[in-house]
RNA sequence: GGCCCGUUCGUCUAGCGGUUUAGGACGCCGCCCUCUCAAGGCGGAGAUCACGAGUUCGAAUCUCGUACGGGCUACCA
């Protein structure tokens, strides 16, 4: 059997779509766990809505993905080039090759006539094959010479009969030749259509399998016309299911985040994100849930793939990047971090890079989003602390006398103490004791006074990561406060 | 309208004719742990496998209808 080659080709209309990114991962992990060549072919042919800007855009996601291509645009490869604009005298060759075996005619119908038509047969009118089809050789070519406008168009044959579509997930499909149009094959302004092109690059590029969303489902036969009219072997056809919104309705901007980098910019990581779209519609077995891209590009296989459409969970999504957030270890964690305290107004000196590694092992657990960790940890970076409105009345004005007491014990307390977790623990442990109090009427007091709120991260920890003097400064500001 | 495709707990899924009282994960509820919130551990609720026929000794698994959802039906991709 030859080398696997499969491709992942988005058109540059946008930005990378997050249907587009798992269709791109099943690619790419068919491709590794085959030992074969997944390769990007950048479908640009509409100039209306094709841009640069997007193509870099939708490159840069599959990076950040952590997809590589072997054969692709900035890669290059033994098929090049991989811009679907950059190939047109591939198309225009292919075309030639379809005139002369007489499976392509020039049409001179004007889109008005076409659409009046199209409209008749919704109607109920019978099909009719296109009056184009019959004319005369010789009185075409007149036309052709005069300037006429014109299109070029695939010739079905009459008897073609039913085209069925092998489909690894969907099994065969059957489909009534009879019913399937001569599609359009290079529009009048010379350029290919999207059917045409895309068969003529996945013969050139040696597709063996392809792999796509299931809105391709339906093109496939038209497809497998002109695989036939060009004489080439259909490759093999796994159509992936649709990735819907929360409410199973197809997924757009108002279900929030569409695009990976929006993920990204949400505070989403790569590792994460990945996990999760291979999740969607592949699953390695019955009970593993997270898994690395190594252990995909290992075990993934085209069989067992669901059919049917899956809805985004994004509480799943959270859970999956804490399940990240809690093993990347702290130098993973900073990076991670990096843009958004940036965007907070840090410099990531080396006193802020410190605190925010030290950090991690009180916040892994509790970091959902990236986006999360900044305000987290604000209390460890910044000199004062904020006082969360909430926590003030409820921790420190509610019972005033008490939290204030405890606070000024604890201020006493740490004044002397050494400054390790366990030292600091001991006290306020022994402080505790000395009161006579139950541990939240003690320590949530300080938690508040030292952390700004009653739901940080571990108190002695927290402590201990901060200069004794802003503690201690921290618990005299709480303490005005707590008088009521 | 026509043609295709899909339908297992709320969600993602395992399941490939008997091993299924349908398994796992997220979420939800409870308990434990505990300096709060989490995380973690343990347990619970939650799916007559869309519905209706049929094939079979036996069906979530095969066939056919129906319903609902989706896609295609462009000189978009």
């Amino acid at each position: 059997m030859s080398e696997v080659r499969v491709r992942f080709a988005p058109s540059p209309t946008g930005k990378l779509h997050i249907g587009g990114a798992r269709t791109a991962i099943y690619n790419w992990a068919f491709a590794r766990a085959m030992g074969g060549k997944f390769v990007l072919r950048i479908e640009d042919t509409d100039p209306e809505r094709s841009t640069q800007e997007n193509i870099d855009l939708i490159i840069r996601a599959m990076r950040w993905l952590g997809l590589d291509w072997d054969e692709g645009p900035e890669v290059g490869g033994p098929y090049g080039p991989y811009l679907q604009t950059q190939r047109f005298d591939t198309y225009t060759a292919a075309l030639e090759q379809l005139k002369e075996s007489g499976n392509a005619y020039p049409c001179f119908c004007t889109s008005e006539e076409l659409a009046a038509r199209r409209e008749a047969v919704q109607n109920g009118a019978e099909r009719q094959p296109d009056p184009c089809r019959c004319l005369d050789h010789d009185a075409a070519q007149a036309r052709i010479d005069a300037g006429e406008a014109h299109v070029w168009r695939l010739k079905v044959p009459e008897d073609r009969g039913t085209i069925v579509v092998h489909d690894i997930v969907h099994g065969d499909s059957e489909f009534d030749a009879s019913l399937q149009d001569d599609m359009i094959l290079v529009r009048s302004d010379g350029s290919p259509t999207y059917n045409f092109a895309v068969v003529c690059d996945d013969v050139n590029m040696k597709m063996t399998h392809i792999i796509r969303g299931d809105d391709h489902l339906s093109n496939t036969p038209r497809q497998v016309l002109v695989y036939e009219a060009l004489g080439y072997p259909t490759p093999t056809f796994a159509h992936l299911p649709m990735i819907c919104g929360p409410d199973g309705k197809k997924l757009s901007k108002r279900h929030g985040a569409a695009s990976v980098e929006e993920y990204r910019d949400l505070g989403y990581l790569s590792d994460a994100l990945f996990n999760y779209l291979a999740l969607l519609g592949w699953a390695p077995d019955g009970e593993t849930t997270v898994f690395s891209r190594d252990e995909m590009a290992e075990k993934f296989t085209l069989d067992h793939l669901s059919k049917n459409p899956s809805s985004l969970d994004f509480d799943k999504l959270e859970w999956m990047n804490n399940q990240y957030v809690q093993t990347m270890g702290a130098d993973a964690f900073l990076e991670a971090a990096r843009p958004y305290l940036e965007q907070a107004g840090y410099a990531l000196d080396e006193r802020v890079s410190t605190i925010v590694k030290a950090s991690y092992p009180l916040v892994r657990e509790r970091v959902k989003l990236m986006t999360d960790a900044v305000p987290m940890i604000k209390y460890l970076l910044d000199e004062e602390v904020e006082l969360d409105e909430k926590s003030v009345a409820k921790v420190l004005q509610k019972d005033g006398k008490k939290a204030k007491t405890a606070i000024l014990e604890a201020a006493k307390v740490l004044e002397g103490c050494e400054w390790t977790v366990e030292a600091i623990e001991a006290a306020l442990r022994g402080l505790l004791e000395k009161l006579d109090a139950k541990p939240r009427f003690v320590f949530q007091p300080i938690r508040v006074a030292v952390t700004g709120n009653m739901v940080s991260p571990p108190l002695f920890e927290s402590i201990e990561l901060l200069d004794r003097k802003v503690v201690l400064d921290r618990l005299a500001k709480a303490a005005q406060v707590a008088v009521d």
